[in-house]
Order: structure tokens, then sequence, then C-alpha cells
DNA sequence: AGATCATGCAACGCA
DNA sequence: GCGTTGCATGATCTC
């Protein structure tokens, strides 16, 4: 079991790297993320960057699209791309590049579909229309709109460190994730046969549901796939798998974690897909999130909500630090709301975590022009989030509550050719990549102006599409004791105790969230939604970390994120910890105080001694829009004496209220954020 | 001035 | 006596 738990994290802490560099070029969530190739070859880092940064909503073409690593922090738990040997920033480019297939038919679709039938939609959703037609024809402007561009070197950190499981000698070959998984292109050659007709794949799921309850999972890495994509085809498209790049050394070590053979390469491609598909569900459904906030901000005035999930249960993580923003005109006026960029790792080093509870733009607003890079400040104009109603009993398709470690997925079928097929065509696909990308070039600057026109109308959409995309079947656990039971219009889920139903005068007090529904899953298919909001968080006090088992919590956040209490006895309420799927069943109270009241989170004992928070960590509550739970995750902070500790002790200044104020210490109590560090 | 929150401490239950 | 529960108080912050 533990050694099960450490394999997966083994994956994860691949995926998650993986997801750090490829958000790299997720500029536009609307559409088809940006493709990013993360190859490496003599320990040097690619980054490939569309060449025309307009499809980024980005005017000119003035934004840097090369991004060095010096601009991130360092990856000391990816090993792929953790290049201790690349000690020479200046290294030189690899004589080939890599291959780019996915960046511009990402961006293509959404330009290119402008001549298309598609045209109203967002690309990332054409993409998948489940019409073949649609398919077709955007696999055919794909191959129409390629280009290849040279990637800019992306010089990787001196001071990473190569986890012993990656050599970085031999780890040279990078290839593409799902060639060596299964080529992709096999599926887009028959259409039909993965995307059939909305009565056969009702047919057809009618005939999965029935035996896979009763036969049980398959292991077979075809079917994964294939389900899987059954299960994202409308919001995740195949050019998104396409850029998914691994070394194949990291496949090849991730999947002998995993169990090796064929398992461990099942295994190794549902923590990908996982990932892909709670990294880009989110991005295709929500507000654009941006992981290389940090970077620079090309128009400080917008503003992109944000909120972010790490897939990693290896490290701890905590929330985004201040000083990497330095945008001190980004203040749309949320004090004590802080940022919610995720960061793990290293105590120094920040780097943004798979952000699942990003949000979108109103509909009634015009898509900024720019997206930020590293904007964590909240949208004042975004719907407000509802707080999940899940407590106690939820189950169903709605992912692991009550699983730990790795995620659960059933699958069946047999998905070996699709990988040998996959290994054999890489080479042939990789030419037609090529050839995609040359096209794509000659198409794409003439249609940055009508990218830019469907930004608008692309998140009315998404808005539009998530509004009624509630799906979680969460069941309800009638609690005797309960004298009411709710269910939330995205996650249903049952409350315990005196827990007032979501009122419409409830106050908005906080216009940074807003409601996220779920997208549609097939039954069967039990991937764990990791569409997580962040809630609050609280940086613990010497009385939360006692032995009274209890935190106070914040009462502004708590009030606006957390259930409404009604009886001063409160409600139950059950939390998973992120970093150990562990279920804490907590008891959230208040006590009247004054006139006013205190908000506490009692039965807390055993989960800060089992994370061994001590005063100064803090603790962030999430909820799963999806399924309607709470997850919390206790953060380390590394305590005084630490070498970070002291590097950062005059950077960051501390408000009594557990947030941090920016270093600047101008005192702006927009510009706080939790502490980054983490206790590796 | 009012609100928030950390924490002291009294009351209570239990072994 | 010890641990838990719940209230009160004061420090600090916000408006």
């Amino acid at each position: 079991m533990e050694e099960d738990m450490q394999m997966h994290e083994a994956a994860e802490r691949h995926l998650h790297g993986l997801e750090r560099v490829k958000s790299v070029g997720d500029q536009d969530p609307n559409f088809i993320p940006l493709k990013v190739e993360v190859e490496e070859e003599d320990t040097d880092l690619w980054l490939d960057r569309d060449p025309a940064g307009d499809l980024l909503g980005v005017d000119g073409g003035d934004e840097p699209s090369i991004f060095y690593a010096d601009d991130f922090p360092p990856l000391p738990d990816f090993p792929c791309i953790s290049s201790s040997s690349s000690s020479t920033p200046s290294n030189p480019p690899p004589a080939e590049p890599p291959v780019n297939d996915g960046a511009c038919r990402s961006s293509s679709s959404s330009s290119s579909s402008s001549s298309s039938s598609t045209s109203s939609s967002p690309a990332s959703w054409t993409m998948f229309k489940s019409d073949a037609e649609g398919i077709v024809e955007e696999k055919r402007n794909n191959q129409m709109d390629a280009t290849v561009q040279k990637p800019p070197l992306l010089r990787s950190p001196d001071s990473m460190e190569i986890p012993p499981l990656f050599d970085p000698q031999t780890d040279v070959d990078c290839i593409n994730v799902m060639q060596e998984l299964g080529d992709m292109d096999l599926i887009w050659e028959e259409p039909n046969s993965i995307f059939p007709p909305e009565e056969e794949q009702q047919e057809q799921q009618k005939k999965e549901e029935g035996p896979q309850d009763d036969e049980g999972p398959s292991e077979d890495l075809g079917t994964v796939f294939l389900e899987w994509l059954k299960s994202n085809k409308e919001s995740i498209s195949a050019e998104d798998l396409r850029s998914i790049k691994l070394k194949r050394s990291t496949i090849e070590c991730a999947a002998k974690r995993l169990g090796g053979g064929k398992e461990g390469m099942t295994q190794l491609l549902k923590l990908i897909l996982l990932w892909v598909q709670t990294h880009h569900l989110h991005k295709s459904r929500m507000q654009p999130y941006h992981p290389q906030q940090f970077f620079q901000n090309p128009n400080p005035t917008t503003h992109v909500p944000d909120s972010h999930l790490c897939l990693s249960s290896s490290t701890p993580w905590i929330p985004h630090e201040q000083p990497f923003y330095a945008n001190p005109t980004a203040n749309v006026g949320f004090p004590s709301l802080p940022p919610m960029l995720g960061y793990m790792g290293d105590p120094g080093f920040s780097y943004p975590m798979i952000d699942s509870t990003a949000t979108w733009h109103h509909p009634s607003l015009p898509t900024p022009p720019h997206f930020s890079l590293y904007n964590s400040y909240r949208d004042p104009h975004l719907i407000p989030a509802q707080p999940p109603l899940q407590v106690f009993g939820s189950s169903g398709n709605c992912g692991n509550q009550y699983s730990s470690g790795a995620p659960q997925m059933v699958v069946q079928g047999n998905g070996e050719r699709l990988v040998k097929m996959g290994l054999s065509a890489t080479k042939e696909a990789r030419k037609n990549r090529m050839a995609r990308q040359r096209r794509f070039l000659s198409h794409h600057r003439s249609q940055n102006h009508f990218h830019h026109q469907r930004q608008h109308s692309s998140t009315t959409e998404q808005l539009a599409r998530l509004a009624t995309d509630a799906n979680c079947t969460t069941s309800s656990h009638d609690n005797p004791g309960a004298n009411r039971v709710f269910r939330h219009s995205t996650a249903a889920a049952t409350i315990t105790a005196d827990m007032a139903p979501p009122s419409s005068d409830r106050p908005i007090l906080q216009p940074h969230q807003q409601r996220q529904s779920t997208s549609e899953r097939p039954q069967g298919w039990k991937l764990p939604d990791m569409n997580l909001r962040f809630l609050l968080q609280k940086v613990l006090k010497q009385s939360d970390v006692g032995n009274l088992g209890r935190i106070v919590l914040p009462k502004k956040e708590a009030e606006t994120h957390l259930p409404e209490l009604v009886a001063r006895d409160g409600i139950s309420i059950a939390m998973e910890d992120i970093g150990t799927s562990r279920i804490w069943n907590m008891h959230y109270r208040f006590w009247p105080n004054n006139k006013s009241r205190m908000y506490l989170l009692e039965n807390t004992g055993d989960f800060v001694r089992s994370n061994g928070l001590q005063e100064g960590d803090f603790i962030v509550i999430y909820s799963d829009v999806k399924c309607g739970k709470y997850m919390i995750r206790g953060v380390k902070v590394p305590q005084p004496g630490s070498k970070m500790v002291s590097k950062r002790a005059g950077k960051l200044q501390r408000n009594p209220h557990g947030t941090l104020l920016s270093p600047a210490g101008d005192g702006d109590p927009t510009l706080s954020s939790p502490i980054k560090e983490a206790v590796t």
C-alpha cells in the first residue's frame, strides 16, 4: 500500500512538473491551450511557444515568447525537467528542434475555426464536437495550419538536482507522451471509432455500463485512453494530448515505478490523462488561470482569478507568495483575500500548481485583451461562489473521497495496439506535425483579429455551458440527526446539521469566486475531479495547534465560503486531506462573541498532529466544486532559522490576520498573500 | 468606534 | 486531577 502510494506520488511528481512547464504556454484557456513542448536534450529544457504571440490574445507579438529557466523557479521535484547538468545558460539549442504539433493546432483551431462551421464555439470544444465531420475538419485544418518552429532554449537552473530516478546522461530522448502511450493520430484517422454518433455512444455506453460493474475494471491501456477521450471529448482535444511531452526515460521510469510493463504504462497513462483532464477541463470551462503568473504581467490591470490545486501529494504546497507579483496597480480591493497560486517544493522555490479553482469571466464582461501572466488578483466582476454542501456520506462518481493515494479509474478494453502503433508511428506523426506547423503560420496571423473577437463569445458560451453542466451524482446520505438536507446546484451533498439552505439573500461578500459547474462524465469513469476552489486559509496560531483541537477560522471567509450556520452547534464537515486523501471529520461551528461570531473548526487535533503543524504553519481549505466535498491541506512553513526563512525574513511581513504583506511593505492588503515556503 | 481574532479562564464532565 | 467546552476579554486592525 505504501509502496503503491509512493509510486503514484512519483508519477504525480512527473505530471506536476509537466504541468508547470506546460503551463508556460497556457495563456488563454478559452481556447485550446498553447502548445508547449517540454523537451530535453543534453539536459537542456526546451519550451516551444507559438511564434505568433497574438494567439494568446496579445497584440503585436511584442510579448516575449521565450521563457528562460531563470524565470522559473527551480523544479526540484520534477525529474524530467530538472537538469542539474545544464549549468550553462548559454547551452546551444539542440540541433533538431523538438516536434511541435500542439500549439499551432491549439491556437489555430481557435483561429482557423473561423472559417469553419464551428466558428462560434470555443476551439477547445469545437475540436471535439461529437460529429465526426467537425473532428475531421479540424484535423484537416490542423494539418494545413502547421509550421515548424525552432523553440527557444529554456535554460535550466543550476541548482536543480536530479533525483536518482532519472539519469540526465541518458534521459535525452524526449518523446510525445501520447505517442508513446498511444498515437493519437490513429484516432483522427477514424474519428467515428472514437467518437461515434450520439445514438451509438449512448448505446455503447449502456453496454459498457452493465458489465463494468460486474466485471470490474480492465486495465487495458487502449480502453483507458478511449474511455477517457469519450469522457472529455468536448473539452480536450487530441492536440492537447499531443502537446504533452515527456522524455521517454521519464515515461519508462514512471511506468516502472507504477508497476512496470503494461500495468505500469496503463497506470501512467491514467495519471497523465488525469492530469490533462484536471488541468485542461478546468481551464476550458473557467476563467483563465496562468500558472506562469509569476513571470511578468504585461497588463497589471488585468484581473485574473486564481486558486490552484496541486496534484502532487508528495510535497506540501502553499498558496502563492506575493513577491512574485510586484504588481502595485493590480489592486482590485479584496483585502484579506490571498492569492491562491499554489506552490510546493523547496522553501524559497515557488511554482504554480495545477489550478483547479480558477474561474471564468463573467459573460457580460469583455475578456481582457491581455491575460495577466501572473495575476492572482481576483476579478471583482466574477460570480461569487457558493459553498459546497458536502459534509458526510458523499459517494458516487465524484471521485475518491474515501480512497487514498492514486486516483481511481474504471476502464476497460484492450489498448496495447495503440501503444505499439503509437511507438511505430511516432516518426511519421512527427513529420505530419511539422507540416502542420508550417502551414499553420500562414493562416495564423491573418486570423488573429478574429481570435480576439471570439474571445468574448467563447467565454460566454463557456459559462452558459457550464451553467448546465452540473452532473455530480453524489449520493445523499441522510443523516437522521440532520434537520435539513440540501442539494447544491453544482454539487449534491448531504449536510448533517443546522445548515441553512443556499439563500438568495445571503450576502455576496466575495465576488472573486463564482459558481462552477462540472462537466459530464460517463458512468464508470471514476476520475477524481480536482476542481478545487480555494475557500480560505488560516495561519495557525498557538491556540490553533494546541491541545484544544480547534482552529479559529477567519470570520469573513468562513461566512462567505463555508456553509451558513444557523445554530451555534454548527455542522459536521468532512475534510479530505489533499495530501493524504484521508478524511477528517471535523466540526464547523461558531461561538457567539459579543454581537458577532467566532467560527471554529473543531476536531482538528488529529489533523494538526498528523501533519505536524505548528504555529506559523497554515491550513488551506478548498472545496471540490464537482463533488461538493471539502478538502484541506496543512502546509508547513520552514521553521525560523532555516535558510529560506532567513533569506526572506526581510521581504515578508505578516499582518495579524495571517496573510502576508507585500515585500515592499506598502501595507496594501490586496497584495497580501500566504506564505509560500513549504517544507520539503 | 466597531470588528476581528487570539487566548485566558471558568464551568463542566469524566476517570 | 485532567481534559474539554464555551465564554469573556483584550490586543489589534479596519473603516
